[in-house]
DNA sequence: ATCGTTGTTCAAACCGCTTTGGATGCCGGA
DNA sequence: TCCGGCATCCAAAGCGGTTTGAACAACGAT
């Protein structure tokens, strides 16, 4: 059942059945009505490669992840953020379409999604210093929305970020505050962007405290658990170890929190912990009472904003980038504490 | 650039360029060469919509990913089976289109994607007991590739699975075979297929050495760490505990791990453990040697396989539906061991 | 010289929708 | 009475490719 099946049985043109259906002015209310129930009663839904073609919009939006061609690791944030983007594109009519591009690939991917035209705009994935797309996609006239920033970028652009500098900062000061002195971090991959700002608050709050930072209480690895329990056992067996800890993600904390366990240490009593908790579903922070302190932002509710923000630029492409900061709020649980008077 | 530009600038007709660049033989290789070169001079792409209204393929899959609506839980397995998938494709020139919706709205979805005619087929995520997908995709017409299999189903259908069975089978065994005889089952929930063959697996095993399974030791969970965790504490300060656990996933076993050290049992010693292990790309089981014992599979190779299938199904629609069993390997870990004798 | 092949190219139809530029009829005001 | 304006509808021209059917030239065979 397409248009011309269905103008033919209500006797009307194409036009006008088309006008009908798309809610256009210059259409009589009583035909609109007939058109309206004749489509329902036939099941006309329009073919989505027409009304592409004939726009000339995709409808629809490209999300490309890169993927650590080293390790093969797909980033386990992406499915939810992509489930919270997808809530809003469903809602508009828009397809998500996913490229998983190893990340030497992406300028090829990018160019050819802007001269195939199968997406309107695209979604940057992890963002690292000085990220290259964004001059990219802007010489190629893509719309395009950052999850996450890029330290060192020239020109402007859209995004949407957790503020991960003030979390960290905050998170710190609260260890401090609680009279740890010698703070381990274990951050991820410090070419990427997040994990830049997150070190910058923690060295500032550090610095606030004149606290001056210890190189060997400080790591930068893949998020997974196995290299998170590594990069806390290595700390804990210092001469100086530290007594509390900042981990850049949740599934860190679950190595890290074995590796303290291991040592017949207790959490939130001989050794603190604070983690930044991107709010997963399959990797909540306990069931009613959070176990550890963190510091907790959404990432499906970042994938809904930024997903809303990108068919904004869309709909209404301007020269003005518009951006969402948002900020982690600081859960108080059960890992952490005063630090130990036999420190 | 497009193909009338293009054929203009060759002097040639659009109808000759087209084929030349789509490989057809009636034309005159020196006239190909001519026009290939043209075309990556002026970097031509064809313009993916156009592609598609004429073909009248949509040269993309759906993914469907049903998301607990209760819980709002995304399967993180998702991520590295997509990964996979992703992989074949690409090379295949295909996108990959998602969509995440909730339980209730699966039919509607489906219904949609055929009428709008927006893929070309799509695989199917977490099949349930009797699931009715099966029945409405065939209904619809619509080619599809289950992951997983639907115990229950009336048609045959086309799928990928893991012989889940076999695998807990042959760890039950493994366990028993050490002496085991009070062995936990944390499951995954058990209306989904996957999780039904397990438990299968597993009792079967346990009547193959005449020991009766006991209500007590098996549970059926969402798989999060903190579940995973509750489950095994409850069974371990049970009367009589289990002294060897088979888990259904690596989170899962992350919480149980954290359940087993907190009473101050070591895991390999005072308890045994076997977990299902996807080998997700940020969820290792050790970094070199394998810390828990584990049936093995890949889901980023189902998903390239699943995705390979599917791509067949459509290019050559046949009656006869596919299938592969993919076998688990049993790796032995550090994480099982004879039953203490003070049982 | 004629004819059927073969190789090569092209004009035009088509895919299913949107959108432009009328056409038509009716109404009220000059 | 005539005309401009408005409401309503339609024919036809895109969108950018693919594909059908035919044209044409060159060739060898008859």
């Amino acid at each position: 059942m397409n248009l011309k099946d269905l103008s033919r049985k209500l006797g009307l043109s194409p036009t006008t059945v088309s006008r009908a259906l798309n809610g256009y002015p210059e259409v009589n209310e009583v035909t609109r009505e007939k058109v309206v129930a004749a489509a329902k009663l036939h099941n006309y839904k329009p073919n989505t490669r027409a009304i592409r073609l004939a726009t000339g919009r995709a409808m629809a939006v490209g999300h490309v992840i890169p993927v650590e061609t080293r390790h093969e690791i797909v980033n386990p944030i992406f499915a939810d953020f992509i489930a919270g983007a997808g809530e809003t594109y469903s809602r508009a009519g828009y397809d998500l379409i996913l490229s998983i591009v190893p990340d030497g690939d992406e300028a090829r991917v990018y160019r050819e999604m802007k001269s195939r035209g199968n997406v309107d705009g695209v979604i940057v994935h992890s963002p690292r210093q000085d990220d290259f797309r964004i001059q990219l996609l802007h010489d190629i006239g893509m719309p395009f929305v950052v999850h996450g920033r890029a330290t060192g970028a020239a020109l402007p652009y859209s995004w949407v970020d957790v503020n991960n500098r003030r979390a960290f900062r905050r998170a710190t000061s609260f260890l401090l505050d609680l009279g740890h002195r010698r703070i381990g971090l274990i951050n991820g991959l410090e070419f990427m962007d997040f994990a830049i700002r997150r070190r910058t608050g923690y060295l500032e709050a550090l610095a606030d405290y004149a606290v001056t930072a210890d190189p060997a209480h400080m790591a930068s690895i893949e998020m997974t658990e196995a290299l998170g329990y590594e990069a806390t056992r290595d700390m804990l067996t210092q001469a100086n170890p530290p007594t509390a800890f900042l981990l850049s993600s949740m599934i860190i904390a679950l190595g890290a929190r074995r590796a303290i366990e291991e040592r017949g240490l207790t959490m939130g009593r001989d050794i603190s912990v604070i983690t930044h908790d991107d709010d997963l579903s399959y990797m909540k922070n306990g069931t009613d009472v959070p176990i550890f302190t963190a510091t907790r932002s959404s990432v499906r509710e970042a994938g809904r904003r930024a997903a809303a923000m990108l068919l904004e630029t869309i709909a209404t492409p301007s020269p003005h980038p518009a951006s969402q900061l948002l900020e982690a709020e600081l859960i108080i649980g059960q890992s952490t504490g005063p630090v130990p008077n036999r420190s």
